[in-house]
Order: structure tokens, then sequence, then C-alpha cells
DNA sequence: ACCTGAACACCGTTCAAGT
DNA sequence: ACCTGAACACCGTTCAAGT
């Protein structure tokens, strides 16, 4: 890759953190390439689709819950490796609003940008489901889907601010309900 | 109000429940306008905000649901009463989709249209949950307001095509919990 | 009173023309 | 190779002009 077009995709990224923390997942891709000082096509060069360019600014996070699950599932006890697992799933999602319909649209598109990080997510998580499940400390009736579903509704209902103040008691109630051993 | 305007008004909200229907709550304000065959301005004189348009829509699905947490109040069994309802309530809000955000917004905003009937629907499901609450039949650190977002929650997870297979199963999950006595 | 549609300031996306 | 920005087809919203 030439020195100036690696100049412009790192810019690029660095532009699109900015924009979509402040305006959201729907941020305008214009303001994106302006904060870039780079032409508009040429961010349509860098990443072809919206969910490119969010692949690029969510891999390194996808990444690191994924190492995180690891690090819990030999450093805690089933349960408590679980539950802090979805606790700082929700947290996590929950800061990039708007970013969870598209991580939900992602996990069953295989041609999606986001999809790999998505299923390694998810895959992660349900090595911590599983595990707890077999130590009877959570719901023999959950997969690694629901999880992942539970942690992206959780995660939207933590971004709504009429409801955000309540989130974290609701997680609690959430929380409850996945560790119940029985059904 | 004028034979031309009434027309026009009833062929907008016929119109609007057509186009909402097709593409969710985000649909085109302009298509709207052309399928009920009235200038642009003719809506904006209608329905000021896309929130009024919604409201004319929704109002008769809110006061269904209040009359019908009454109907339950007397009909059933405290924990059958709230958890029928709060299923049917799930049930109705998923058709509406994308409409769960401007629910979720409404009922902390006094200046949205949609404000008195969401007020009026967390209203009745607050009766319910006490009801069930004094029967020993659902968690006691449970307001009408968590009531209102699990239901938000459940309804957007429903809504998510990646999701919806499971929403019913992860519903049952949410149920359990909110009928949980202990905590 | 009520209606219309042009006008304005924005989008996302594509692509001919430049270096 | 890579970049640019005009062009196209859309938005939401406002408002002067018409009946």
């Amino acid at each position: 890759m030439r020195a100036d077009a690696r100049r412009n995709h790192d810019q690029l990224l660095v532009a699109a953190r900015a924009v979509v923390g402040e305006h959201g997942a729907e941020a305008s891709l214009r303001e994106v390439a302006r904060r870039a000082g780079v032409g508009l096509g040429t961010l349509y060069r860098h990443f072809p689709t919206r969910d490119a360019l969010l692949e690029g600014l969510l891999r390194t996070e996808f990444d690191a819950l994924a190492a995180r699950a690891a690090e819990l599932g030999t450093a805690a006890s089933p349960r408590e490796a679980l539950v802090t697992w979805l606790r700082e799933g929700v947290a996590w999602t929950v800061e990039y609003r708007g970013a969870t319909e598209l991580m939900v649209a992602a996990i069953e598109d295989p041609d999606s940008a986001l999809h790999a990080s998505c299923v390694a997510m998810r895959a992660a998580g349900t090595g911590l489901l599983t595990r707890a499940q077999e130590a009877g400390a959570a719901r023999a009736d959950l997969d690694g889907t629901d999880l992942f579903a539970l942690i992206s509704a959780m995660a939207w209902l933590g971004a709504q601010p009429a409801l955000a103040p309540r989130a974290d008691h609701l997680l609690d109630v959430v929380v409850d309900a996945v560790c119940a051993p029985r059904s």
C-alpha cells in the first residue's frame, strides 16, 4: 500500500472514531471524510460499506472481549466468570450506541465485515456458558446465541436515555435469570 | 374542521399505516404524503412532527393495552394477569418495529405527542405488577418503569431478524425472573 | 382556512477526470 | 494506484404563493 493511502486509511479511522463517538453508528460518512481531510470517494475506496468502516473500529474491541473470556475461563469460578463477562460485554456494547443493531445483523450475514468478529465473540461467550452449565450454575436451556441476544438487548436498553438509570438493576435481574439452575 | 381537511387527515393516517407497516417507523414522510395524494406541506400541517403522526397510529393500540390490563386485573390470578399482559405487550410492540425507540423516548418527554399514551400504558402495567407483588408472585424490587423497560427490550430483541427465533424463549427466561419472589 | 410545491440544506453512493 | 469532487437521487423541513 502506498504511503499516502495508508495515511488516509489511518486518518479515516481516527475521524470515524471521533464522529461515531459523537453521533452514534448512523453518523454521516461525509462528516467522517471531511474530518479526515479526505475526498468522499477515498472513504468509499478504503471502506466500501458502513459496516467495513465500523469493523475497522470494533475489531480490536471484539478481540479484547474474546481474550477476556479466555482469561476469565481460568481465573474465576464458572458462575463468576460468566457473570463478569456478561456485565463487561453489556457495558462495552452500550458505549457503541447504534452499533448493536449492526452487530446483531452481522452475526447471521457471512458477507458482513463484522461477521467473523461477532462469531468469535459468541464462541467466547458460549465457552463460559457451557462451563457454568456443567457446574450447575446456569440454566441449561440457553445457548451462546441466547447469551449474545441478551447482551444485545440489555445494551440496547442501556443506550436509551430514558431507561439507562435502571439498566444496571435490570441487568441484575437478567443475570439472576441466567444463573437460575432450574428449568 | 373543513370537510376536505378531515378527508386529508384520514387519508394521511391510512397511508401512514401502510408505509410504516412496510418500512418501519423511519419511513419516508414524503412517501406518506405521496401515497395519501396530498402535498407535503399538508402532512406537516396535520402532523407537525413524526411523533404526532405515529401517535395517530398508535393511540388506539395503547388504549387497547390499557383496557386489556384492566380486564386482566379482575379476570385472572395476579401472576397470570401480569405474565399474560407482559407477553401481549411485547407481541404488540414487536409489530411496530422501530417504534420502540420512539415509545421509550416519549415516556420522559412531556412534549411528545406519544407521552400521555405511554404514561397510561405504564400505569396500567404498574397496577398489574403491584397486585402480583402483593400476592408474592413478582420480585419486589421492580417498578412500572422497569416493566416498561423490559417489555421494550424484549420487543427490540424480537424485532431483530437474527434474534427473533429465540425471542419467545428468552421472554420466558425474563418472565421467570420477574416472577421469582426472592430478592 | 387550507393546500401546494418549490427551495434549502442535508444525506448515501457512483464515477469520470485528474495526479 | 490512488484521489477528488461533481452528479444523481433521495431525505426532512419551511414557507411564499395560491384557492
